[in-house]
DNA sequence: GGAATAGTGTCTCTCAGACACTATGAC
DNA sequence: GTCATAGTGTCTGAGAGACACTATTCC
């Protein structure tokens, strides 16, 4: 290893986490303060170097980082973009790879102390290019939640459809029709029933579901799927 | 700059492009023989080392390298994806931030002596993990095709609509109905006429068309878009 | 006129949204 | 029974695909 190639220095390389949460507020931001300069005392997302002696990859950086960071481990984490240049940091020409992270809405209650919670609607400036780093993320999120099962990562591992069509609502800041909710998840086939029905509340009870199979999350491969698709064969 | 964290090496970082283009065999990519260790004299996507000293970001040094390696300048250029560990290069840890480029067709005749253009379902092994870096660019250009006018990216900058539609149902591989297309690319607005028509074929001729918007490649805001959208308002 | 290609009109069938309905629990 | 919530049935309107049609050029 070491160096790079004769005459070329290698850029700062960090590890940057959106860890989102679901509040009264709605999409909410999992921050820290710097505790070191640069930007010492500013808010910042949780990040860090790499650790090329205990990572496998840079998904097991950004778990170890948000991790050591906030205190809580997400339910759900993916890789968001890698943001570089000379501009982003003040020590110099610089790389970082976003990751966006879900946390449930059961584990915001046992974050580390001093991390805060901020609407993504309503953010504080933030350290270097963070802020364009959550608007990427943002982006990417309300357009990932319309065709994948992504927002049921802030919900318990069991959960209602009330409670899911719930939490779809407030990710897309709209609401959604019963009937044609239920039509879609079902006919999608990414939340599967588990036997058991929720007890105790008003009314009839509801079955629980859970994500049917962690590994696909979306409707199908990969990225957009059922799209205007320019006229197509039947 | 220089250095880490204490007592944490930083990881090898390169960039490696994803550079396709249209041929008769369909949709294919530009690989380059490697002339050093490590995988000498095996088939590689070009890449290189980001120049601190003279890329603004990433982007331009994924710019710079594609040029300086094919001889040839993309008419298209995004991030793909990052990958990164311990396994993909054999001189250790090692970061890998991934673009994909367009090549228009009357490029591809221009390319360096030694690249080699390769049908992208019939690739030769490739270097390091970079078999996957394509698996993964394969599956997002087959995805975001059917929602941009990316595949325009194929094309000289003015064309006609039957040339587009060939070039979509090409990179598809499917073929698509001639009237559903012209209403989706024109209510897309993604195209725009130039006053010119084309002279010299047989038949009526041609409208020409260019991209209407090179900053707006999709139909809207960043990625996907009308999607089913789990039950919607009106 | 015919051949070739460009471009349009229109039918149908699917499916998402709307909304009223039924079901099942607690009291 | 009423209230509250869960869950379903059905109508309708917009739009995608299919395909036949018209338009404009060269010969």
């Amino acid at each position: 290893v070491g160096g790079q190639e004769r005459g070329h220095e290698a850029p700062i390389t960090t590890v940057d986490v959106v860890m989102l949460t679901l509040t009264g507020d709605g999409l909410s931001v999992v921050l820290v303060r710097r505790g070191r300069p640069p930007y010492q005392g500013a808010l910042a997302l949780p990040g860090g170097y790499i650790h090329v002696d205990e990572d496998d990859d840079l998904m097991a950086s950004a778990m170890r980082v948000v991790e050591a960071k906030s205190g809580v481990a997400p339910s759900y984490l993916e890789q968001l973009a890698t943001f570089s240049g000379l501009g982003r940091d003040p020590r110099g020409w610089s790389i970082s790879v976003a990751y966006y992270a879900f946390l449930r809405a059961e584990a915001a209650s046992s974050l580390a102390p001093g991390t805060e919670i901020h609407p993504i609607d309503r953010l504080p400036p933030l350290a270097f290019d963070h802020d364009r780093i959550v608007a990427v993320a943002r982006a990417r999120i309300r357009s990932k939640a319309s065709y994948s099962v992504l927002p049921a990562y802030f919900l318990p591992e069991e959960f209602t459809l009330a409670e899911l069509q719930d939490v779809y609502e407030r990710v897309m800041g709209e609401t959604l029709d019963k009937s044609s909710f239920r039509r879609k998840v079902d006919e999608a086939g990414l939340v599967a029933g588990t036997g058991s029905v929720r007890e105790g509340g008003m009314g009839r009870p509801a079955q629980m579901f859970r994500i049917a199979d962690p590994a696909r999350v979306t409707l199908d491969r990969d990225i957009a799927r059922s799209s205007p698709s320019l006229g197509g064969p039947r």
